[in-house]
DNA sequence: AAGCAAATTGCAACCGATTGCAATATTTTT
DNA sequence: AAAAATATTGCAATCGGTTGCAATTTGCTT
């Protein structure tokens, strides 16, 4: 426990006689400095544990080599993914990661987000939460010139760069491949629409019942906060409904597989009384029965090219105001949960 | 996108005639300002928009206000759990967070550790990969007088604060009920035996089996690494074996859950033919059908006691090193996938 | 060996907040 | 009203690394 002083540069330099510039420059690999003293400073630096002091740095230099992440939740897997594509990413780049997050409410992500102001972090990585209304929480970072980076959860007619997919093509996509197995009248369980990701995919849930010459209906939209016991809740709405409905397409595949866990226990045959669709490929849908047909959101990729857009423009490597929106591929997955009919790609793996 | 000039506290000073110490005391609250300034300056502060520099003030003070965290792996409710538990109480008292994932490879969980070193935490937080053999990565932290807290996965017999479950109590309780069941063949599904959380569950097994006379056999141990992958290899492994076993002790949810899955895809009856037991509560258990009896590992109330004992030694409210081990309650949860006796606690929830 | 270019190294002023101690102002005591 | 006590404020050094510019050393040319 005895707490030994710092060494510092100063340190290094009296014992072998030069100057502390000379050992910082030597430290940081300065090509003016001759190779044989660079090795010797290296040498001694760390023989005596020498360990830099981030703060000095970081004050003389006025940054801070730290990016700021702000999540709705992390509950998630693909949160999960996104936020190890985005580690990978900024560690291989020598940033720190300061994470905060809102657990899906305004107050939180405001909070977080002065925080991070305060913490003077060099960029932000941001997903919005179910509440939040605008953007004047970022305005801060604007104004300093600090760079916002929005991903998933974003405001499509906002400044600054979006990475997300296309989300009414993700929805048309589920519910058109509803639309083939023969549903008729689907569902749609979703949360809050102020949200873009929820909204677009409404819209293509729309816009694939409008081609198809089914009328949508008010009532078999069923919007939630995705929680379990909102699932239930859906679950026993749907249940409610006569005639029931054949086809759910529900953004979400937690939420998706608790209404399918719900449904078998009133007896009601998945898919062959209803067909389900979740959205992100969680693992969860290769664990529930039957399996989960799915959008694949792909977090990994994501999380990395969010956070290679942010650190090449810290780095001057890239000017990201030059872009505004990224579109990542997203794909449909089909499994047994929505395969009514034996078609061409015969039965899912069971 | 104009920078503007950074406020200082000079900047403050000079604005009001007075010396940046008291600007400093006065936003600190210190008690020997006067009420009357001190207004004036928190008042010119908020209009100026002024930030503190917490790099000089780290710099100054020699400490970071931050704690260092490492996760073998963020993947798991019950490590998000911890998380979120730790989360709570260190913005409470007003510490950042680093949070460092090692992938349960010893190498990154020592990179993490040596790049937390750099970055001065002041205290760390960690809980084990699976092959980490020793804490001389952790030697540095404990040389410097830099408090070190583990906890799920520890060194039993090391120094240093540990908050753990009592493993041997839980595996013996999730065994013993299987065996209550009617179970005579029981495998065990864990992971590596280096770490005690496993060790300790199959101790726990062991001496259930032992108390029923039921001779522990070497083939019903497997040992893998929790995949998806090595699941369904267990699954597989448990098939083949004559006579079919007719319980199954698994150390984690997940890997339970595929199992399940695996065995059913297989006409295998749970829990009739087999009666499973999985361990941690994730919300999986709830999804999976038949819902998995489980071992509750309360993920919350262990991030918050380990986030709370270091605060308090950190702030000087409490010595941290004449605490060693921690122990929280956990309990086995009942559910269909091992209910094969209609007991007294009749039947449990469909 | 003088002259000049290139390679090394050092000087000293930052960056911005903190704090022990001294100085000044205000209030209370006698 | 002077002395003593208390309340406020300022001085100036400090934390440790960085960097423009000057100084010094070394190497090369003729």
């Amino acid at each position: 426990m005895s707490k030994e002083k710092e060494i510092t540069i100063y340190d290094i330099a009296s014992q072998l006689g030069l100057s502390a510039a000379t050992v910082s420059r030597a430290l940081k690999d300065h090509p003016a400095i001759n190779k044989h003293t660079k090795k010797k400073i290296t040498d001694l630096a760390g023989k005596l544990g020498y360990r830099s002091n981030t703060f000095a740095s970081n004050l003389r230099q006025q940054k801070t080599n730290t990016i700021g992440v702000i999540f709705h939740e992390l509950r998630s897997q693909f949160m999960v993914a996104v936020l190890a594509g985005i580690e990978k990413i900024t560690t291989e780049a020598n940033y720190d990661l300061i994470i905060g997050h809102s657990s899906e409410t305004y107050e939180k992500e405001a909070a977080n987000a002065r925080n991070l102001f305060h913490k003077r972090v060099d960029g932000i990585i941001a997903s919005l939460a179910f509440d939040t209304e605008d953007l004047t929480h970022f305005a801060p970072f604007v104004q300093k010139g600090i760079p916002v980076i929005f991903f998933d959860r974003v405001f499509e007619n906002s400044d600054g760069v979006k990475v997300i997919i296309n989300n009414r093509k993700a929805g048309y996509e589920a519910t058109k491949h509803l639309i083939d197995q023969g549903c008729k009248r689907i569902v749609h369980v979703t949360a809050n629409l102020k949200r873009n990701v929820y909204s677009e995919r409404l819209a293509g849930y729309k816009q694939a019942l409008s081609e198809a010459g089914i009328k949508c209906k008010e009532k078999y939209l069923i919007i939630n906060d995705l929680t379990e016991k909102a699932s239930v809740d859906a679950a026993k709405k749907i249940m409610a409904m006569s005639p029931l409905p054949d086809g759910i397409f529900v953004t979400n595949d937690f939420c998706a597989a608790v209404i399918i866990q719900t449904l078998k226990e009133a007896n009601i045959k998945i898919p062959e009384d209803i067909a389900i669709v979740g959205f992100n490929n969680d693992v969860i849908c290769k664990i529930i029965e039957p399996k989960l047909t799915t959008i694949n959101y792909p977090g990994i990729e994501i999380g990395e090219i969010v956070a290679r857009n942010l650190v090449s423009h810290l780095q001057g490597n890239a000017n990201m105001n030059l872009t505004n929106t990224i579109i990542i591929k997203s794909e449909l997955i089909v499994r047994a949960s929505s395969l009514r009919k034996k078609t061409n790609k015969s039965s899912a793996k069971k």
